[in-house]
DNA sequence: ATTTTATGTCGCC
DNA sequence: TGGCGACCCTAAAA
């Protein structure tokens, strides 16, 4: 059923009025480079619908005006003169008169953003009222003393080996690495297919289609018997399958008069408005109660009894598009009207739905929110106002965030939300890993890295990049136990400089310091370097530096290919940046 | 080979 | 309040 249809319009280029009289190019005072061809190509597209067979039509054109204006060039943001946003080779420059696209303030640009090149990387200290309470204590003597008050040195790796796979037609959306088997990957992707792949054996690999049919947003093993996968999706199921026969069983599906009909519905006697589809987003289990919750864009709630599969539902209002969070408290009797389970949902549109314990208030959409991954008492945020939020003590004063942090994530259409995800081995529960939507410019490059942040700080340890990966990467995934990263690459890869390595579309990509022990010809092993720096500004300027005079780098420079190089702590200005390496 | 279409979100009018 | 266009967006389908 297709969507209503707006007809695109093609870009329009706005004919100066100012100066149609004056057809030469030199009349301009500024930007008068392109004009003559411009000319002529914006009078073929604004007569017929600019079958454009040759875009340099020179006068040609059967419509020809006798007069040919000359353009003034105009931002493509807001149609203003005088200045245009837009790449300029890999820098992009915004729109001056729109805010900051990295902080969303007004006054300033991306390029001049105090949140880029600050050390702190956008740390904003929340305020913090000492009140303590009951609970207050309950949280320090259970849950404090697991989080070690010496924070270790994260293993950041400073070289990689990558394998690749391409397992999907669409892209990645959600991965998970097999609790026990430590060299298996699980990637789900917007088809709904469910790919596995162990890189220790890359001749297994499995793609399973018929599980979903559309994004798969969710996947969690059964921990109990762990060839067994629970998976949620934007069709509205949870199924649970075996991931050895690709056999499912369909726990649940909130559209069980499938998705035409509600359409057909919609458009006969609404005409307009959501749909009614509803998709599932968020999904988590607690085998050791044999719960299983899923939250839908409608803002409910979905309780599952998974071992008896009863399924049942619980709504929680017709709010929309919360986020879910679900943890057992063990041994804490904190909420006695509901000892089995916290649950946290939010809103920032719709805040009166009733049976939350807190809420945490966002200036925008949240895409994800987790519990810490070994003692639960702090939840990462991730908001679709660019910012991730750190909120301490789950027990305590949720009001605000303890960190918010100035983060590039902001998406817009057919990208995978990004999620900030905690580093499942750092005991003390900082670090996070999260891909960048916004580019920057890395010897020419414009590159979207993967960015590992303290949140104890908001210190950006390290920025991943990859010459070869210039996609997004809004999927990521940290080993539970190996120092490995898993993404999910976001579009095929279009670029000029493959030339040993063809990076397949929707690939999974690993990337493991040390060696990645693959033979099959499909996982490719290559050697790069990644970005190790506190500050972009300062990042690149090391690039071009170490282009000139450091050298004895193990990776020679190759043709065209750009090189990445490695930063050491060579702090460029008054020891402001002190890189964290740590080689492994 | 090009255009359309996806059901994303927000600001603006 | 809702329709509409724009977005550092992609790419399969038509």
């Amino acid at each position: 059923m297709p969507a209503p249809s707006r007809p695109r319009k093609r870009p329009t280029i706005i004919v100066g009025s100012v100066d149609n009289s004056s057809s030469s190019s030199s009349s301009d005072d500024e930007e008068d480079e392109e004009e003559v061809e411009d000319t002529v190509d914006d009078e073929d597209e604004e007569k017929g619908k600019g079958r454009n067979g040759s875009l340099s039509g020179k006068g040609a054109g059967k419509k020809a005006p006798a007069i040919i204006i000359s353009l003034k060039k105009v931002c493509k943001v807001c149609k203003e003169e005088g200045h245009q946003a837009g790449f300029q080779g890999a820098n992009y420059i915004d729109c001056p008169r729109k805010p900051c696209f990295l902080c969303k303030m007004p006054g300033h640009t991306t390029m001049s953003c105090p949140h880029r090149v600050a050390l702190e990387h956008g740390v904003v200290p929340a305020l913090r009222k000492n009140k303590q309470t009951q609970l207050d204590y309950v949280f320090e003597r259970q849950l404090m003393s697991q989080i070690p008050k010496i924070k270790p040195t994260f293993v950041i790796p400073d070289k990689l080996d990558r394998g690749v796979v391409k397992l999907h037609s669409r892209r990645v959306t959600s991965l998970e690495f097999h609790p026990t088997m430590n060299s298996v990957l699980l990637s789900g992707d917007k088809k709904g297919q469910i790919g596995i792949w162990d890189y220790s054996k890359p001749n297994e690999k499995t793609v399973y289609g018929s599980i979903h049919s559309c994004i798969v947003n969710n996947m969690k093993f059964d921990t109990r018997n762990d060839i067994m996968l629970y998976t949620s999706s934007s069709d509205g199921t949870i199924s649970y399958t075996d991931l050895e026969t690709g056999i499912g069983v369909l726990l649940m599906d909130i559209n069980p008069n499938g998705w035409n009909v509600d359409t057909l519905l919609l458009y006969a006697f609404i005409s307009t408005g959501p749909s009614t589809w509803r998709m599932l987003y968020g999904m988590d289990i607690n085998l050791d109660k044999g719960l299983l919750l899923a939250a839908d864009n409608f803002g409910y709630l979905y309780l599952i009894l998974c071992y008896e599969r009863e399924a049942g539902s619980s709504g929680t209002g017709p709010a929309r598009a919360g986020l879910v969070l679900v943890r057992l408290l063990y041994g804490c009797c904190l909420k006695p009207w509901d000892p089995l389970f916290e649950a946290h949902i939010w809103d920032i549109r719709r805040l009166e739905t009733q049976s939350f314990l807190a809420s945490l208030a966002h200036g925008r959409v949240v895409n994800s929110a987790y519990f810490s991954p070994h003692t639960g008492s702090k939840i990462l945020t991730t908001s679709q106002d660019n910012r991730i939020r750190v909120w301490d003590s789950v027990f305590g004063n949720l009001n605000l965030p303890s960190r918010e942090i100035v983060h590039s994530h902001d998406f817009n259409r057919h990208l995978t939300p990004f999620k900030a995800e905690w580093d499942p081995k750092d005991p003390s529960e900082s670090l996070a890993v999260i891909g960048r939507y916004i580019s920057e410019n890395y010897n020419g490059v414009a590159l979207h890295p993967i960015d590992f942040i303290d949140t104890s700080t908001g210190h950006l340890v390290a920025e991943l990049i990859d010459p070869d990966l210039t996609t997004i990467s809004p999927v990521n995934k940290l080993h539970p136990r190996d120092d490995i990263l898993a993404t999910g690459s976001s579009r095929s890869v279009i670029s000029q400089l493959q030339v040993l390595n063809l990076l397949p579309v929707k690939s999974v990509f690993i990337w493991r310091p040390g060696g990645l022990k693959v033979e099959d010809k499909e996982v490719e092993r290559k050697k790069e370097i990644i970005f190790c720096n506190t500050g972009k500004k300062s990042a690149k300027e090391k690039f071009n530096e170490s282009d000139d005079d450091d050298d004895g780098d193990d990776f020679p420079s190759k043709g065209k290919n750009k090189q990445q190089k490695k930063y050491g702590g060579k702090s460029d200005k008054a020891g402001s940046s002190k890189s964290k390496i740590v080689k492994i």
